[in-house]
DNA sequence: GCTTGCATGTAACCGGTTACATGATTGT
DNA sequence: ACAATCATGTAACCGGTTACATGCAAGC
């Protein structure tokens, strides 16, 4: 999904300014998509040249005024199109992998690090998803999301425990190239 | 990773023409790296230009002749440093799981399909990685990648399957907003 | 005094994707 | 005839990341 689709899904839900959509983009998108402010304000811009959206400046006392942006009809009619159309797909990248097929270049206090880190990293990912799902304003959509993502993490993060051991005395075994 | 570290890996491996790299690419890295022929000879001139690697012509019968590339000394050692080096991160991408949190936005028709075709998706790639999984030429690292892409798809898949009568029958029963 | 948070934006850069160009052979 | 496979490459394009620019207020 290009950066304006992420933006009007944003204000789909609420209207918001461009530093609060990133703010969502930070926590409830964060494991499934990602976007910078270099992306989104141009983004926000050319939706709003477009008719998809219309703003209005808001001051703030002791804070710099914002720009709320909120979804018009016709930028709603156009995200159920984009919605309708798309076709949905998954891409995963991995240099966790990538790496693992070199092990025979590493040493086997390297290999552990790798498999340690990776393991904490997942960890660290699923209790941060953890923590959002409490939160009581959770869409049943948005809960989903959530899950499938603790679910596919807590899955990863066990299949490296569970082949760990064997992984390195594998390893310890073979003359490492280095 | 980059192109250019992507195809050292593969130089690593066994020498090959970037047409090789491509269909490497394309069968046991497919799951969690990808990469086009528009990248790949480019990157390759330059690491031919860098001097790790070198590549004989190879003319063949009744076929155009190929560049076949193979890794020098210094590629070895530099794709050591970038291994050595190297903060392992995972990237995930997920329209689908965007697709979702607008659930009710869609008809009950639309989000069936939408939870079925991700479902049929994800048994098909898992039956593509059970495949590669047969061959005996693997090394421990790459069953290890093909296990772990399994494992995470399958849970996947299977969090779905469990989920989607239940969320399916909650779709019905809100009015959708259309 | 320094960092963090709030708030918006631009410009350069970089790298990957897509399309195009070429050309022989094999299979439908 | 037409599509697919083998085989290499270039060029345009597009879009995202990074860095930069600005500025105030609050907390450490």
């Amino acid at each position: 999904m290009d950066t304006k689709t992420l933006c009007l899904g944003a204000l789909a839900l609420q209207e918001a300014s461009g530093y609060e959509i990133k703010k969502l983009f930070e926590s409830t998108y964060a494991h499934f998509q990602g976007v910078g402010f270099g992306s989104i304000y141009p983004a926000l811009a050319q939706l709003s040249e477009q008719g998809y959206v219309r703003f209005r400046v808001e001051p703030q006392a002791r804070r710099p005024s914002k720009k709320v942006f909120s979804i018009t009809d016709a930028g709603l009619a156009h995200f159920k199109t984009i919605l309708s159309t798309a076709t949905p797909a998954e891409h995963f990248r991995s240099d966790f992998l990538f790496l693992l097929i070199y092990a025979h270049l590493l040493s086997t206090q390297e290999l552990e690090r790798i498999l340690d880190r990776q393991t904490e990293a997942l960890e660290a990912e699923i209790a941060h998803l953890l923590e959002q799902r409490d939160d009581p304003r959770l869409t049943v959509g948005m809960r989903f999301t959530l899950d499938y993502g603790i679910t596919a993490k807590q899955a990863r993060a066990d299949f490296i425990r569970s082949h760990r051991d064997a992984l390195l005395a594998h390893h310890a075994k073979e003359p490492t190239c280095e």
